[in-house]
DNA sequence: ACGTTGATGACAGTCACTGACATCGCCGCC
DNA sequence: GGCGGCGATGTCAGTGACTGTCATCAACGT
């Protein structure tokens, strides 16, 4: 354990949302982290592969929590059901932190690189979700296509939440979603 | 027009394209590019915004071809249709550059950094076709999620044409795809 | 001829990120 | 209870992407 004032990767992550919403991602520098910190800017980029990163530490727990429920979906489940109650249930896991979420969003929208990081942890989270299909006897590509329209209803449901102050209940978003899914892929 | 040697953008992205097939994207540096095409490292960046742009300076084009289709659908087709026509007839834009297409999808599979610049390109691909279904009086989210899942169908086809060697008609594979994303999405 | 204009060159500077090596504080071991 | 190992941090020098600024230069119109 540390030896110094712990929490070290903490204080850092914690300081650099701080930083981030206080003057903008470009505006601040990774030797102002770590100075708020109490840190040395070297000792940042043991914790985190870039200045990106601390903002998408988190996206591993994500990956783990769609998985275990895919994997979780009882065999009768067809691929795109065993996704949507993934997601849906994904929905009760942020339901209490929707402020920081929030704060969160709008530091990453206002950003492009954030946004391309943002993208590219939502592509790792489809193929973590594509493989786990394939284990379960699902082929391609319909264990891709599923992934990947789950992931696409993810996004979309997840920003209505985020943007619409009345409704409280991410899960109930994602449910709605999943529906108007198949009406809209029906084609007619 | 030019009055020096002319096309210092072609030269520029001739001399990246070689480079970074030769010896890799992060092991090139922008010097070296200019240095190729006769030029200086400034002048790089007054054509491209970054080191990776130059890969992807055509999606602009790509952008123009799939508003343009999904916009000259006929009004009685639905949204998905509207989107499934458009991008099948990317397919066949891309049905004689096979080779070139291959040769710089090597290139930014290899890199993480070109894999989220790919990523946010066709999310910039996806916005625009949600917008020209909006104009088109579809409503959200359905004009979004169709916007999506075309985006994705296009992905997943785009890959497996390309490490197909046998198939060499990628409408074709869009086709067969978007049958399958309406066999996943119904759900049984 | 001359001034304008747009593309390029030259140059200095910032900042993200890396490698190498020193340091420091705790832990177990004798 | 000193000692060596070890992991986390600090220090420092370096590379390379990207930017701002000003100079230069070749065509073009007048």
């Amino acid at each position: 354990m540390g030896r110094w004032e712990p929490n070290a990767r903490g204080r850092l992550e914690q300081a650099a949302i701080e930083l981030y919403i206080e003057r903008g991602y470009e505006q601040t520098t990774v030797a102002e982290i770590a100075k708020r910190a109490g840190l040395t800017e070297r000792t940042f980029f043991r914790h985190f592969a870039d200045k990106r990163e601390v903002l998408f530490w988190g996206s591993g727990t994500l990956r783990d929590h769609l998985v275990n429920a895919v994997a979780a979906a009882p065999d009768s489940a067809a691929p795109i059901d065993a996704i949507a109650g993934a997601v849906e249930s994904v929905g009760a896991v942020f339901q209490e932190r929707r402020e920081s979420a929030r704060q969160r969003q709008t530091v990453i929208a206002a950003n492009a690189e954030l946004r391309e990081r943002e993208l590219i942890k939502l592509a790792s989270l489809s193929a973590a979700l594509a493989d786990t299909l394939r284990r379960r006897g699902v082929a391609d590509p319909a264990a891709s296509l599923a992934a990947e329209t789950g992931i696409a209803v993810f996004k979309i449901a997840f920003e209505q939440w985020i943007s619409d102050p009345g409704e409280p209940d991410m899960s109930q978003i994602v449910r709605e979603s999943f529906d108007e899914l198949k009406a809209v892929t029906a084609g007619r």
